[in-house]
DNA sequence: TCCTCGGATGTAAGCGTTTGCAGGGCCGGT
DNA sequence: ACCGGCCCTGCAAACGCTTACATCCGAGGA
């Protein structure tokens, strides 16, 4: 920056406020500069910039699992935003138990970001503590945490909306695929769904039937063994609510394999559900991650920060895998 | 840092070579120095520490499509490694042009990062000069960067592989297909592959056919569309090998969607390949990640770097979307 | 006993910016 | 002609560490 300066005729003060955009350069004077800046290839040097300002310019972005399709479009739609305005991201992948304990007890966030952004995370009381200790916007994308903002969807209304499908359909006994973790965790979105499942059985008279929610770890062959485990029940669903779309592949992997005819209705739209003719209930995965990374580049550039909820919508996607009971039920007899 | 000395007697200096583990503090001191650290809950700062030794421990990530699986893996994979070594990864997702132009105009990773990973990504000869002029070790995985380090598989082998099979079970008219992208440029992996796919043929004496090779984008959409396009051939093709899973699931789907009978096999193993029955050769997409990320480490910390090539073993994995020319070329007829 | 040597610690000079404050023209009003 | 203000610019003090170099101290050899 000195080389710039003098080449320039000016003071490093100057060098530094004209290419920060900042107003008080006469125009002269800022075209020098430029030109000094540009002939000598000079970058100024993130690091020394942050030492000096104090900003790190930086979000720290937390997932469950990087390498999962809904995880996987949350951090693209990020990262498309931050890019664009030359932020830094810094991703933390904290699936397993060892990882997470190690992240939240260095706590390596601290001085490094200036935001951070969650993604599905079931937090601690404590855990959410430490990371409001931060002193930083925080903005969870597909759950809540107290006292940080949220992009989301209404889980309970489109999970009802899913299972209110097979009951027009004419199904009763209807089952649901749901998920815990590595640390048979419930993850936020499991409860959520997993409740508006029952209560929509119950609003039409059906009864909780516990044998008809069976839990798994995520994943095809989660989704694969579920289903088996369904099949075997003496009186099996004629229809199955899937968590996720990836739990409804499994699902219909496991009716193929054994020639048996479910409806199934999975959650997310997965890029594949269309490939499987799955019906489905959407939501935008990638624009959350752009709303979020949004909400949170505001929250930075401006300096004020209120928490605010952003409820992204639904819609119902109907393909081949669900149809009326009667039909299936009918040839499979 | 003051505090923490003051508290525990001692200089920064003393805190600075504790806090790193340095070897020429005495047992005492250490003890001390920790303690005082821990009272104070006190961590160092990142960025001035950076600022003050000049290394950044950070590695830069340049991905083409960040939210594919492929990318998705590989970025999991080097994220795993780095995260246990409190190396911080920062991602550059550079799949349009707009992305990729402001990222070499401005080379963002100047100052900023200690290694680059790059993936299957097509930079021209000016890009990789400045990708150099970083003056950090580099290592690319699924393509070739001339004087950085590498993990690849041997696209070459195993594409030929894939097209034996097909010649094995009788298949002599073959059809491939192929992906360009956004700049239509070819990425690296698809003229190999493809080049493979020619010249296996060539071996055994069966002429190329122009028409038998269709490029699309990449992606389901690309899959489903080149196949329908093969379909439509006077002479279509009783195989067809394509660059990638997801293309294979689209000419699988577009396969269904017509109810005609074609061989596919696939490339990579992808995590639902499995599912749709795919045939495919496998490469282990994440340890990929894993070892790029363990070169660039070890590098960073010894300081010494001899960019080295490591070539991943491939497998082919045999399921149900090949036959044998004549079966269903029977039943079909 | 004196000297040497090595390990533990302290001193202070950076690292490359940002930014509060002060100085210096210059303009318009009186 | 004088003065208050406004712009532009420069000065220099942070920012919070790392690290080369100096210092000190005790042990061991002569």
């Amino acid at each position: 920056m000195e080389d710039v300066a003098r080449l320039a005729g000016v003071s490093t003060a100057t060098v530094s406020r004209t290419l920060r955009g900042l107003p008080n350069v006469s125009d002269e004077t800022r075209d020098r500069v430029l030109r000094a800046a540009a002939s000598l290839s000079y970058v100024v040097s993130p690091i020394a910039s942050r030492l000096a300002s104090g900003r790190t310019h930086t979000v720290g972005v937390i997932v469950p699992y990087a390498s999962r399709w809904f995880f996987g479009q949350i951090v693209a739609g990020a990262e498309s935003v931050l890019r664009e305005h030359s932020l830094d991201l810094l991703l933390y992948n904290l699936g397993d138990i060892p990882a997470r304990q190690r992240f939240f007890g260095e706590l390596p966030l601290r001085r490094r970001v200036d935001a951070v952004l969650t993604v599905a995370m079931q937090f601690t009381d404590a855990e959410i503590a430490d990371l409001l200790s931060l002193g930083v916007p925080i903005v969870a994308v597909g759950h809540n945490v107290p006292g940080a903002g949220c992009v989301r969807i209404d889980d309970s209304a489109a999970a009802s909306t899913a299972v209110q499908h097979l009951l027009a359909l004419g199904h009763r006994r209807i089952g649901m695929i749901s998920t815990y973790n590595d640390q048979s965790m419930f993850l936020p979105v499991a409860h959520a769904r997993r409740r508006a499942y029952a209560e929509t059985l119950a609003d039409v008279g059906i009864p909780m039937a516990e044998e008809l929610i069976v839990s798994v770890p995520h994943g095809l062959d989660g989704g694969e063994q579920a289903m088996r485990r369904l099949l075997t029940l003496a009186d099996p669903p004629t229809a199955v609510f899937a968590e996720s779309d990836e739990l409804a592949f499994g699902a219909l992997s496991a009716l193929r394999r054994t020639g048996r005819h479910v409806s199934v209705i999975g959650f997310d739209d997965h890029e594949l559900s269309a490939l499987l003719d799955l019906t489905t209930v959407r939501q935008r995965v990638f624009e959350q991650g752009v709303l979020a990374a949004s909400m949170l580049r505001r929250a930075m550039t401006t300096g004020d920060w209120t928490p605010e909820e952003l409820l992204m919508p639904t819609t119902l996607v109907l393909r081949a895998s669900t149809w009326p009971v009667a039909v299936r039920t009918a040839d499979a007899g």
